[in-house]
RNA sequence: GUCCCAGUAGCUCAGUUGGAUAGAGCGGUCCCCUCCUAAGGGACAGGCCAGGGGUUCGAAUCCUCUCUGGGACACCA
């Protein structure tokens, strides 16, 4: 609908460039907006007003030139001009009946779109190393890259998702020195407690299998517990496994699949590390001091070098993460979108740099970055730290457990993910009946309810009398609704372009606030036939953009709470 | 010290990319089930949009400085 009042107004311009009332060489840009206040029309633009200075003329006297240069449209029943200079723009109940008539031809298609054309894109998130279970700030990490994923799915994008594990570093070292430190009956109050170690409960538990000889399975290995507590290679392989196949179950229970799980060892194991260093060095970009290598990001706009080998031989992180994403450009994605925590913000500028540096024609500010940033956890009125070397820890799967799947992902999604965020799990406990996806979800379960209802009254819905007697509904209430059904795919749109899932969960929000209203206000199954099934119509419209929303969400629609 | 993010109702947060009178939920006060599910609706109260300057027809939104909170700035990962 915007696009076509977008349409008239260029028309218009036409005209009045052509009249020579605007200049010939106004470049101007057709902004039409949803109003807020139902008085101001359906749709408002600002059109005048930024075109009131080239054309040297007042925004008003502008505006009405431009209606009066309106082409003659059955969607528009009238406009006006307000205030400064805005025009505002009544639909008519044509283009009504022709949104709802559109919804229910696409159903579950509705409000998605071919902008990406089946190009590739990968998106990865989470991305936890294997060295404890999955807490809430990677919950966070899952939700939005999750809903980023059917954004863009949505959006005509071929998707895929993959998770990195860091799987070579000093981190697995402290993890197995610490199973084995348990596997030999030593507690970290021991002085020989190892100095890193980690001291979750968890750590027991995985030496306790250890010794037993379990065998543990994840996605891609599987490894059985030699019992020897001397045998450190086996602690090590034994311990990621184990930890791998608790965060499988713990992504399970969260409903969220990976297509691809990258191993960093793997980039070792294969030379790519080896390969990006050569040509780093033989790019020129490298210099020897100190008996250390370092890399001259400064060249692409980071404050100082960075080493790249160290004293000792080994490589700093970031190395392996600019094969890592070389590796990912060659792999042909041009759209790559890593979702992390904010605390890793200051990676993207080297991985970047590393890039560039590598002359692979990669452009400038590849990859995208979607950073979330930390989560604060409340219990009992007290911040809980979610350490895995202290120990207290709030699990992802503990929270799913208490607040249920659909609650976490939307809370999780539902805030701007570069805003912190308090997640009170009292709170969220103890009135998970008040929580805001209970509210979307009861607006989806009362259309279906209705329809229940007009089975038991031996009743039934007649799509073709209900879509032919659309124009019937006149009312304030029902208009609203319908246009904010035709917002919906615009929103499809913003929120993949923006990167902001949050946009789907307050579009929602909006949308069920309006319905239940609605509701509240009107009885839908009423004696006219005509006005009943056009009632029914709309009711339907409404529970395809709901239950396509809480899809992108990953949020169930259910049909009865 | 440098960089990133944030600061909006008592609390948790939105604010459609610069639009008209700044909005929800929770909490507070008060109404609405003879009625398709009250997990709902309606009304009231609650605001110097952290603060100062600037940009323009117009600023919570853009620029700049200051203040406050969080994070990042290792030859850790």
């Amino acid at each position: 609908m915007k696009q076509i009042i977008a349409e008239l107004i260029e028309s218009a311009l036409h005209t009045l460039i052509e009249n020579g009332t605007l200049p010939e060489d106004v470049q101007p840009k057709i902004m039409v907006e949803n109003t807020r206040d139902k008085s101001h029309g359906d749709y408002a633009s600002n059109i005048a007003l930024t075109l009131a200075k080239p054309a040297r003329s007042n925004p008003r006297q502008l505006a009405e030139k431009l209606v009066a240069a309106l082409p003659q449209s059955d969607n528009l029943k009238r406009t006006e001009i307000a205030g400064p200079g805005f025009i505002n723009f009544f639909i008519s109940g044509a283009s009504t009946s022709s949104l709802v008539k559109t919804i229910l031809e696409e159903k579950g298609n509705y409000g998605r779109n071919n902008d990406g054309a089946g190009r590739k894109a990968q998106v990865e998130f989470v991305s936890a190393n294997p060295t404890g279970p999955l807490h809430i700030g990677h919950g966070r990490g899952a939700a939005v890259g999750d809903c980023l994923c059917r954004l863009m799915e949505a959006n005509g994008w071929e998707v895929t998702r993959e998770f990195y594990y860091n799987d070579a570093g000093q981190q697995i070292n402290n993890l197995a020195l610490s199973v084995q430190a348990r596997c030999k009956g030593l507690t970290p109050d021991d002085p020989s407690w190892p100095a890193d170690g980690y001291r979750g409960g968890y750590i027991i538990d995985l030496a306790e299998s250890f010794m037993r000889g379990d065998t543990v399975k994840s996605e891609d290995q599987s490894f059985t517990g030699t019992k020897d507590a001397e045998d450190l290679e086996a602690i090590r392989h034994f311990a990621v496994a184990y930890l791998r196949h608790e965060q499988d179950l713990d992504l399970k229970a969260f409903a969220v699949d990976f297509d691809v799980y990258f191993l960093e060892s793997s980039l070792y194991s294969e030379g790519k590390v080896e390969s990006a260093v050569q040509t780093l060095i033989e790019n020129g970009f490298t210099y020897e001091q100190e008996g250390a290598l370092w890399l001259r990001t400064t060249d692409f706009g980071d404050d100082k070098d960075r080493v790249m080998r160290k004293k000792d031989g080994g490589y700093t992180y970031f190395v392996p993460d600019v094969a890592y994403h070389l590796n990912k450009w060659q792999r042909g994605f041009n759209t790559v979108i890593n979702e992390q925590g904010a605390d890793h913000h200051s990676t993207i500028t080297r991985v970047r740099a590393g890039l560039q540096a590598l002359k692979a024609d990669i452009p400038q500010g590849w990859p995208d970055y979607v950073l979330h940033q930390m989560v604060t956890v409340m219990k009992g009125g007290e911040e809980v730290k979610i350490s895995k070397r202290a120990g207290s820890y709030v699990t992802l799967r503990d929270l799913i457990e208490e607040v249920g799947r659909d609650a976490t992902r939307y809370f999780l999604a539902a805030r701007k993910s570069d805003s912190h965020l308090t997640f009170d799990i009292d709170l969220a406990r103890s009135e998970s009946a008040d929580n805001p996806v209970y509210y979307i979800q009861y607006a989806h379960a009362r259309v279906c309810s209705i329809f229940r209802k007009l089975s038991e009254n031996n009743l039934e819905w007649d799509e073709a009398t209900g879509i032919a007697a659309l124009d019937h509904l006149e009312l304030e209430s029902e208009k609203n609704l319908v246009i904010n059904l035709g917002r919906y795919p615009e929103v499809v749109k913003n929120a993949a372009s923006t990167r902001e899932p949050h946009q789907i969960a307050n579009y929602l929000r909006d949308l069920a606030g309006d319905f239940h209203t609605y509701y509240n206000s009107e009885k839908t199954l009423v004696e006219s036939a005509d006005l009943r099934n056009a009632r029914l119509t709309l009711a339907v419209a409404v529970r395809h953009v709901l239950a396509n929303g809480l899809d992108l969400l990953g949020v169930s629609a259910p049909e009865q709470m």
